[in-house]
DNA sequence: TAACCGTGGCT
DNA sequence: TAGCCAAGGTT
């Protein structure tokens, strides 16, 4: 760790302060929450903008503030809405941690979110780099925020040649901001790493000649702005076969079923399905077999409506779209909801399903 | 440490 | 097109 930071010597760090956070208030995009320095707000658009772009995080930020524009409104809601606002925003754990942590902050810190690491860095899916969006961009305090653009930007500018895919290197970059950042404006310093990693330091062909800190960049000095950062490459994604059926019940409603609370799209409402775990169990009765089981109903599969495939970060689905039939009363519970075309609209499905549904209502449309 | 946890845009 | 990538956190 050392070694690498040796070269923060080299950097003017007045000058390199100065010559960022000037580019930053002259050229920075005019995003819904940087409006105001609402704690709330930062904490919820930095829980959203994980892993997750601006241009999408954009109309969900909106919406979500709409439907909960403070800690109470969101502590109060019910999970389902929360999940609703999230739809189709992905890593669907991000919101229920959100929901959890706000509720501790209401009940714990009255309503007001801590001001320091060491609390901060307790509530829920609060980690190190949220932890420092929040302190340094609500409250103005020096702290790190160390994202995937302040890796990539920082590695270049002191040529920092350790693998950015390991945990532990997020600390040396911690320890080069707190050498670097300014003291008397940190959240427009921190905001700035991030701006320039997203507008001019890009991972691919970043613009060094339109960069702002070009003079103080060691890795455009020596040519290597290209090879930079180090990221070692990611495992591949395993294949789940599924089987999924749109069901209908005589009174034409479509049984849904709410999934487990922990694990890939924790508390998400999904269509009934098995998995098929074996070549053999393709056959459409061995299938009904399965279902029935499963459900423990008298189950129809009609016929096949589709194929779908849906790409995760980590696995992929295929899944044989059904549409067919249930006979049996089935008692409703919170796990199971029979339900409209318009009260369908109401539950939170993963964009799998989504897809799914879209299937099922083209069906609809063009019978036979 | 490395796998898990979503989605859509880009090359 | 298939892989890479985006303001990470949890286990």
């Amino acid at each position: 760790m050392l070694i690498e930071l040796k070269n923060i010597n080299k950097i003017n760090i007045t000058s390199f302060q100065n010559d960022l956070i000037t580019w930053f208030q002259q050229e920075k995009r005019d995003l819904p929450w940087r409006k105001d320095r609402d704690p709330y707000k930062v904490w919820v658009s930095e829980i959203m903008l994980q892993q997750t772009r601006v241009d999408t995080v954009i109309p969900y930020f909106n919406r979500f503030i709409e439907w909960f524009p403070d800690i109470d409104a969101l502590a109060e809601a019910e999970e389902d809405k929360v999940l609703k606002a999230w739809e189709g925003l992905g890593y669907y754990s991000r919101v229920r941690n959100l929901q959890s942590a706000v509720r501790e902050v209401k009940e714990k810190y009255h309503g007001k979110v801590p001001d320091t690491r060491e609390e901060i860095a307790t509530l829920k899916g609060v980690g190190p780099y949220t932890a420092g969006a929040i302190l340094s961009i609500a409250y103005g305090i020096p702290e790190p925020a160390v994202d995937g653009n302040v890796m990539r930007v920082l590695s270049r500018i002191l040529l920092i040649w350790e693998d950015i895919a390991k945990a532990s290197t997020r600390k040396v970059f911690e320890e080069a901001v707190r050498k670097l950042i300014s003291h008397e404006d940190p959240s427009s310093f921190n905001q700035a790493l991030m701006e320039l990693g997203a507008l001019i330091c890009t991972p691919t062909s970043p613009s060094c000649l339109l960069c702002p800190v070009r003079e103080h960049c060691q890795a455009f000095e020596e040519g290597v702005q290209n090879e930079l950062p180090v990221k070692t490459k990611k495992t591949k994604t395993r294949e789940v076969q599924l089987a999924a059926a749109v069901l209908l019940n005589e009174d034409g409603k479509i049984l849904i079923h709410k999934r487990p609370s922990d694990g890939l799209l924790a508390n998400l409402w999904e269509f009934p399905n098995v998995e098929l775990h074996h070549p053999i169990q393709h056959e459409r009765g061995t299938i009904m077999d399965l279902f029935e089981n499963s459900l423990g109903l008298n189950v129809h599969l009609n016929k096949v409506i589709g194929q779908i495939e849906h790409v995760f970060s980590h696995l992929v689905w295929k899944i044989k779209v059904y549409i067919g039939t249930i006979n049996n009363k089935i008692e409703e519970n919170s796990e199971w909801k029979l339900v409209s075309t318009e009260e369908i609209e109401e539950y939170a499905f993963p964009v799998s399903y989504q897809k799914m549904y879209q299937l099922f209502l083209k069906q609809q449309r063009t019978p036979k």
